[in-house]
DNA sequence: CTCGATGACTTTGTATGATAAATTCCGGCA
DNA sequence: TGCCGGAATTTATCATACAAAGTCATCGAG
């Protein structure tokens, strides 16, 4: 779920870029080489390859000046949030403390969420989740599942009301990716966690804040000690 | 603070047209003139017109396709999070209702990250939130008490140690700003709420997470009661 | 008459070359 | 030594041309 267009010639070069900045590839302080160098090094025009700038400048990844140069900008200037930042990001071996930090976020911004929606949840969204619970009841395999599951959790998001909330959901689809494909080969009940969707969807549905939260808390719980694990067993494997 | 340079050419375009999208002078499903049309009627070249529409599609503001042209997308693309955006929304005369969204965001990220620092924080980051909050002891008027106010909240984020976290700045400088605006002519004493910025740090110089927790939640209960003040007087005074 | 393919047309995408503006850096001068 | 100005370099902007992609109408076949 790319929100950058890779098909056209500068959206590859975005990704590309990109990727080798957030992989560590280009560290922060480093100056890409000029513009017509780099733009003939990547086989593009030196148009193709601005544009493709100026995407990695409003995500805050680089900062172009006169004279100076392009340069990679400090982490701390990037846009973390960015869709495209969390997708590469996860794109290049992310480690277990960038996991970690995600799954953090995840336990406040969820629980959180959860309580708003059932406070402020209308009657078409309160549908939307219920559409997408019955997805994962239906769900045959785990890709139909992890479709299900994203809707899920989007539609939690949305039912908040709040559109920053919702803009939120990048990062949930972050971790839940991780989830996904640490889990896929490992889990032979993929449905485990739709008692804990069935919990929130209720206090939801029944206009129950606080039970709303300790649900969604106790689901994220779950899925934190099933990654742990998860990760414990890759990194055996790899020895 | 804007993250997108407004000295240059493609940078101011990118403004007036960020800004005429969020305000919703340009409406979701609307489509913007041709490329050249409108390189000519905002006096740019269509190179300088194409790179701003790169960086307003990389906050997912339009979407650009051949033939069909280029058209706002629907709200929920945005990315709400954005630095850019999120001053544009400030700058055109934001509703109570989006105000009220920034505070519910900030209930939710600010009372979390205290904990967070309380819990992980290194004696350096502890030591930039003690410099903010020594610089809002010694704020000699609104504009020096703003400026440290905001070095103060960030320096919480900061201290999470989660650079996602960090990126939420962008909404606290935002709720902060709107409060000065508001607050700047009617206060007195600027400085009524160093108590419970002090009780914030001491919480956090202690390692004790959930005092944190609950001594920014008590600065944010007193500062969203102060704001639905404000904003009550202020639409009095329209009457 | 309906459906589908085909071709022309419109709009964005890409390339190329040239000029302007800004900033750094060096050298001259007081 | 420190200030000032010019040269050099790099990004910023412009102009033009062509390629690619998608839309829409038109035409033909069933």
């Amino acid at each position: 779920m790319k929100a950058t267009d890779a098909r056209s010639l500068h959206g590859q070069v975005v990704r590309e870029l990109g990727t080798r900045i957030v992989a560590g590839d280009l560290k922060p302080g480093d100056v890409l080489p000029r513009e017509d160098a780099l733009a003939e090094s990547m086989q593009v025009s030196r148009n193709a390859l601005r544009e493709a700038l100026k995407v990695l400048s409003a995500k805050g990844l680089i900062e172009a000046r006169p004279k100076t140069g392009t340069r990679i900008r400090p982490k701390e200037a990037w846009n973390q949030l960015d869709a495209d930042v969390l997708s590469w990001r996860c794109a290049s071996m992310p480690t277990d403390d960038f996991i970690e930090k995600l799954v953090e976020m995840r336990e406040i911004i969820e629980p959180a969420a959860a309580a708003a929606a059932a406070r402020k949840r209308t009657a078409a969204q309160l549908a939307s989740i219920d559409t997408a619970y019955r997805q994962m009841e239906a769900a045959k395999d785990t890709g139909e599942w992890a479709v299900a599951d994203l809707s899920f959790h989007n539609a939690v998001l949305q039912a908040t009301g709040n559109e920053m909330m919702s803009s939120l959901f990048s990062v949930i689809e972050s971790v839940l990716g991780m989830f996904f494909v640490l889990s896929a080969q490992t889990v032979s009940d993929f449905k485990y966690s739709l008692p804990h969707h069935h919990k929130v969807l209720e206090a939801i549905r029944r206009n129950q804040p606080e039970v709303a939260r300790k649900a969604m808390q106790a689901m994220i719980g779950d899925s934190r000690g099933n990654l742990e694990k998860r990760r414990k067993k890759g990194t055996k494997k790899t020895h």
